[in-house]
RNA sequence: GCCGAAGUGGCGGAACUGGAAGACGCGCUGGACUCAAAAUCCAGUGGGGCUCUGCCCCGUGCGGGUUCGAUCCCCGCCUUCGGCACCA
C-alpha cells in the first residue's frame, strides 16, 4: 500500500490553495451592519526578528483551526496576516550583520510567509501588510496627526527612563523592575522633550469599557486594572505661611487628616528651591535632592532601604486643625504620582511609619479597630466600617467610611479640598531615538512652532542614512538634508522630528488595516471596518497583556471619539496561549533549547506538527515539549492514512442506519464540535477523534461492517480536517473526489445519540447495591418498583421504607434506599 | 503585602462543571510478524487485597462541611506559578 508521505501530500495541497488564493474573503459591496454571518479571527502578527518559531506555530495554528471550523460552519470568516516590521530587533541585527534594516526584515518576512505557507495556515494572503511599507506607514502617521489635532498627542519634557544600551527612551509599560524590557539593562532617569500619547485620559474608559467585553482572561482584565491602578479619594489643600503658597496633596484616607504629624515633597517637586532658597537649610536640602535624583531607580523603590529625608525648616497648615505641620523632603514621595507631595500619617501608613521612626517624627492615633485593641511598632492601616476615629474633633466616633466622606464634605464646603482619584497610569511615550521607525510627521520652525506636516504631503519617508547605529540622539539627525525642511504654514526654514515612534503605535492600528489593506486615499473605509471589527475572536501570547493590548484599546477608544470608527473595543475575545518549554525552561535560542518548526515538519510533516501543538495540553498553559508526544500524533495520522485508502479502495457501501460505529461516529461529531466552541480545548475533541480511529481500526476487515466502517472513517476525516487539513484533504479526495475545506461541518443525528435505557443505580447507605438497565420515560413511582425487586436492594431494605428519590432525566438515577 | 490562576497515575493531561475518576497520547510490560531490526498489529498498565472466569477496600495537595452522590460547591490550611508593589 501507498505509504503515510506527508511532505508529498502537504505540498501539493499547499500549492492548490496558493494557487486557488483559497482563503480569500472579498469585503463585500456595500457593507451593512454587522450580523452573525461574518467573523473575524485574528492572532497577533509576527515580528519579523528572524523565522518562526514553536511559540507562533502554536498561536497560529489555533487561529487557524478555528477559521476552519467557524468556516465550515457556514460564517464568511475574515483571517488576515501581516507583519510588525518596525523596532529594534531588527535594527541591532542590521547594525551586527551590516545590512540595511529594511533588506534584514524584508528577507525575514520572505521567509515567515514561506513557513506559513509551508503550516497550511489558512490566511487571505490578499490582505498582508507590513508596518515598515510606506503604504501603511503613511497612515500611522496620519492617525499620529489626528491625535495631535485632538490634543491627544503632545510633548513635553520629562524625566523619561532611558536605556543606556539601547540608547532610546522607553515607555512605563517597557521598563521591568528596573529594567529594559529588550535588553535587561538597568534603566537610568534622564531628563528630555518628548512626545507622549495622553492615554491617562482614557483611563477610567479603559477600565468601564471592559464591560463591553465578551471574554477576555480574567488575569489579563486584572493585570490591566492594576496596571491603571485607578485609586479613589481626595484632593486637600495645605498652606504654606512663608511663602504664601497653596500645597494640595492626594490621598485616599481623609478620615486620618487629625494623624497628619509632617509633610513630604518629592525631590523633585518644583517648589523644594524656593523653600530652602537663602535659609540655613538651603545647602543641606540641595544636596540631598542631588543625592536623591542620582539614587538608582531599583534602590529608590526599595521599600527595605532605609527612608531617607531632610527637614526644609518650613512648615505647612493643616486645613482640619491647623496644626502646623514640619516639611520634609524625601525620595519615599514620587512626583509622578499625586501631586508630588503628600500629608504624612505615620499612626495610619507604613512608610510614614517607618520614616517617622528613622527621624524621630511623632505618631499620633486617630482610628482604632472596633475592640480598642491598638498594636504597638506598627502603622494601624485598617479603615472600613469596622474602624472607628479618635481625637479628630467633631469626627470622633465615625467608622472610618462615614468619616472619609464628612471630612472631604466639610473640607469642599470650605473650599480645602474635593473628592478625587488618583490613577497609577502614565501618558504613553511614544519618542524613540532610533532609526528603524515610522518618523513623526510634524516640523518645527522658529515662528510657527510645532507644525503638523500636511495630510498631502504624507508619508514622510524614512530617509537613507549611512549610520544606524545610535548615539543618544535620532540617528535620522544625520540626515541633514533630510531634516532641513521649509515650514508647512509659514514657508520659512523648518526642521523635521528626528525622534520615530515607538512600534506599539504601528501595531496599534493594524487590525483595522486588514479590513481594507490596499486603500490608498484613507487609513481604511469605515463601513467597511464597520462590518468586520471588532474583532470576535484575537489570539496571542499573555506577554501582551499590558503592552499591547492596553494601547490598542485606547487607540480604538480614540478614534471612536474622533468619529472615524463605530466601536469602542477593538478585540471582543481574547484568548491568550501559554509558552512551549523544553528541557524546562523557555525556549531560547541563548539556552539552546529551541526545537525548530522547519525540522519538525521535514521529519513529521506539518499536520503531525499542528496536531501535536494543539493536543499537548491546554492552549493557555505553559507546556513542556515533549519529543515522543509528536511521534505518536504522526502514528495516528498514519493509521487515519491507512484507514481511508482501505476504505477508498473498497468502494460504496450500504450504510446501516444503527450500527455501532456508526452511532459511535455521531457521538464523536457531538463531542467535537461542542468542544471546540466552548473554549479553547482541542485535546478533548482531538482525542474523541482518535478514539473513533481506534475504534473502526479492528472492524476494517469485516466485510459485512463495510458500509459501517466506511461511514465511520468519512466522519473521521471530516472531523480531523480543521487540525490536520492536508491528510484529510487528500483522502477526501480519494473518498470522494469533492473538496472538504468546503464542507459543513458535520451535525450530528440526535436520533442515534438519544438513549433509550439509561443504568438505575440503586445505593443503600451510600453504597452500591445494584445496577439495572431501564427504559427512558418511567415515571419515578415506576422506578422505586423496579428498584424494590432487585433481589440485593430487596436483602437489604427489609421492611425500611425508601426515603428520597432523585431522577435525572436521560441520566444516571440514583435511588437510596 | 495586595490581586489572580492552579494542585488528578511514571509523564502531558481528560472527566461534556454535581452523576461509576484517570478518556487520549507518551512511557513501560508481555505477545504476534521477522533470520534480525525497524515499521505495524494484539493484550495489559492508579495503589492495595481476596475465596482471582470474578469481587472488595483505598484513592483527584491537607483538614472539615453541604449533598443520596463532590476532582467540581462552601469554610480553614499548605504548596506552586503569574501580575502589581514606597501609588499616599
Amino acid at each position: 500500500m501507498e505509504r503515510y508521505d506527508p511532505e508529498t501530500i502537504e505540498l501539493k495541497w499547499q500549492e492548490a490553495w496558493r494557487r486557488e488564493q483559497a482563503f480569500r474573503v472579498p469585503n463585500p459591496a456595500e457593507p451593512g451592519r454587522s450580523d452573525a454571518s461574518h467573523t473575524y479571527v485574528l492572532e497577533m502578527l509576527p515580528y519579523p526578528s528572524g523565522e518562526l518559531h514553536m511559540g507562533h506555530v502554536k498561536n497560529y495554528t489555533l487561529g487557524d483551526v478555528l477559521a476552519h471550523v467557524r468556516r465550515r460552519m457556514g460564517f464568511e470568516v475574515l483571517r488576515p496576516m501581516g507583519y510588525d516590521a518596525f523596532g529594534l530587533p531588527a535594527e541591532n541585527a542590521a547594525i551586527r550583520e551590516g545590512g540595511h534594516p529594511r533588506v534584514v526584515t524584508e528577507r525575514n518576512i520572505a521567509a515567515i510567509r514561506e513557513q506559513m505557507h509551508r503550516m497550511g495556515w489558512a490566511i487571505d494572503w490578499d490582505r498582508e501588510v507590513s508596518s515598515h511599507e510606506p503604504s501603511y506607514y503613511r497612515w500611522t502617521q496620519w492617525i499620529f496627526l489626528k491625535l495631535f489635532a485632538a490634543g491627544l498627542a503632545y510633548r513635553k519634557e520629562a524625566l523619561v527612563n532611558w536605556c543606556p544600551v539601547d540608547q532610546t527612551v522607553l515607555a512605563n509599560e517597557q521598563v521591568i523592575d528596573g529594567h529594559c524590557e529588550r535588553c535587561g539593562a538597568e534603566v537610568e532617569a534622564k531628563s528630555l522633550e518628548q512626545w507622549f500619547f495622553r492615554i491617562t485620559d482614557y483611563a477610567d474608559a479603559l477600565l468601564e469599557e471592559m464591560a463591553l467585553l465578551e471574554s477576555w482572561p480574567e488575569h489579563v482584565l486584572t493585570m490591566q486594572r492594576n496596571w491603571i491602578g485607578r485609586s479613589e479619594g481626595a484632593e486637600v489643600v495645605f498652606r504654606i505661611e512663608e511663602p504664601a503658597t497653596d500645597l494640595p496633596v492626594f490621598t485616599t484616607r481623609p478620615d486620618t487628616l487629625f494623624g497628619a504629624t509632617f509633610f513630604v515633597l518629592a525631590p523633585e517637586h518644583p517648589l523644594v528651591p524656593d523653600l530652602v532658597r537663602g535659609t540655613e537649610h538651603e545647602e543641606e536640602v540641595t544636596e540631598y535632592v542631588r543625592h536623591a535624583s542620582a539614587r538608582p531607580v531599583a534602590e529608590r523603590a526599595d521599600p527595605e532601604k532605609a527612608k531617607l529625608g531632610v527637614f526644609t525648616g518650613r512648615y505647612v497648615v493643616n486645613p482640619v486643625n491647623d496644626e502646623r505641620l514640619p516639611i520634609w523632603v524625601a525620595d519615599y514621595v514620587l512626583m509622578e504620582y499625586g501631586t508630588g507631595a503628600i500629608m504624612a500619617v505615620p499612626a495610619h501608613d507604613e512608610r510614614d511609619f517607618d520614616f517617622a521612626r528613622e527621624h524621630g517624627l511623632p505618631v499620633r492615633l486617630v482610628v482604632v479597630s472596633a475592640d480598642g485593641e491598638v498594636e504597638e511598632g506598627a502603622a494601624y492601616v485598617g479603615h472600613s466600617e469596622d474602624e472607628r476615629l479618635v481625637d479628630s474633633e467633631q469626627f470622633t466616633g465615625m467608622s472610618s467610611t462615614e468619616a472619609k466622606a464628612a471630612i472631604v464634605d466639610w473640607l469642599e464646603s470650605r473650599g480645602l479640598g474635593r473628592p478625587a482619584v488618583g490613577y497609577r497610569l502614565r501618558d504613553w511615550l511614544l519618542s524613540r531615538q532610533r532609526y528603524w521607525g515610522c518618523p513623526i510627521p510634524v516640523v518645527y520652525c522658529d515662528e510657527c512652532g510645532i507644525v503638523p506636516v500636511p495630510d498631502e504631503d504624507l508619508p514622510v519617508l524614512l530617509p537613507e542614512v549611512e549610520e544606524y547605529l545610535p548615539r543618544g540622539r535620532s540617528p535620522l539627525a544625520a540626515a541633514e538634508d533630510w531634516v532641513r525642511t521649509t515650514c508647512p504654514r509659514c514657508g520659512g526654514a523648518g526642521r523635521r522630528e528626528t525622534d520615530t515612534m515607538d512600534t506599539f503605535v504601528d501595531s496599534s492600528w493594524y487590525f483595522i488595516r486588514y479590513t481594507d489593506a490596499h486603500n490608498d486615499e484613507a487609513p481604511w473605509n469605515p463601513a467597511v471596518a464597520n462590518y468586520w471589527l471588532p474583532v470576535n475572536q484575537y489570539i496571542g501570547g499573555v506577554e501582551h497583556a499590558i503592552l499591547h493590548l492596553l494601547y490598542a484599546r485606547f487607540f480604538v477608544k480614540a478614534l471612536n471619539d474622533l468619529g472615524l470608527l463605530g466601536f469602542r473595543e477593538p478585540f471582543l475575545r481574547l484568548f491568550t496561549q501559554g509558552m512551549i518549554h523544553y528541557r524546562g525552561a523557555k525556549m531560547a535560542k541563548s539556552k539552546g533549547n529551541v526545537i525548530s518548526p522547519d525540522e519538525m515538519i521535514a521529519r513529521y510533516g506539518a499536520d503531525a506538527v499542528r496536531l501535536y501543538v494543539l493536543y499537548m495540553g491546554p492552549a493557555e498553559d505553559d507546556i513542556e515539549w515533549q519529543d515522543t508526544g509528536i511521534e505518536g500524533m504522526a502514528r495516528f495520522l498514519g493509521r487515519l492514512w491507512r484507514l481511508g485508502l482501505e476504505v477508498a479502495e473498497r468502494g460504496e457501501a450500504e450504510v446501516p442506519a444503527d450500527a455501532p460505529l456508526v452511532r459511535r461516529s455521531h457521538e464523536t461529531i457531538a463531542k467535537v464540535s461542542d468542544d471546540i466552541l466552548r473554549r479553547f480545548q482541542f485535546n478533548t475533541p482531538i482525542a474523541a477523534v482518535i478514539e473513533l480511529v481506534n475504534d473502526i481500526y479492528p472492524a476494517r476487515d469485516d466485510r459485512d461492517r463495510n458500509g459501517e466502517v466506511r461511514f465511520a472513517t468519512e466522519t473521521a476525516v471530516r472531523l480531523v480536517q480543521p487540525y490536520a487539513p492536508h491528510v484529510a484533504e487528500e483522502l477526501w479526495e480519494r473518498l470522494r473526489r469533492e473538496r472538504l475545506w468546503e464542507d459543513p461541518w458535520p451535525e450530528a443525528d440526535p436520533a442515534l445519540l438519544e438513549r433509550e435505557t439509561f443504568e438505575l443505580v440503586v445505593q443503600v447507605n451510600g453504597k452500591v447495591r445494584d445496577k439495572v438497565e431501564v427504559p427512558v420515560g418511567l415515571s419515578e413511582p415506576e422506578l422505586v418498583e423496579r428498584a424494590k425487586d432487585l433481589p440485593r436492594v430487596r436483602a437489604h431494605v427489609d421492611g425500611k421504607e425508601i426515603r428520597k428519590e432523585i431522577v435525572v432525566p436521560g441520566k444516571l438515577v440514583n435511588l437510596v434506599v
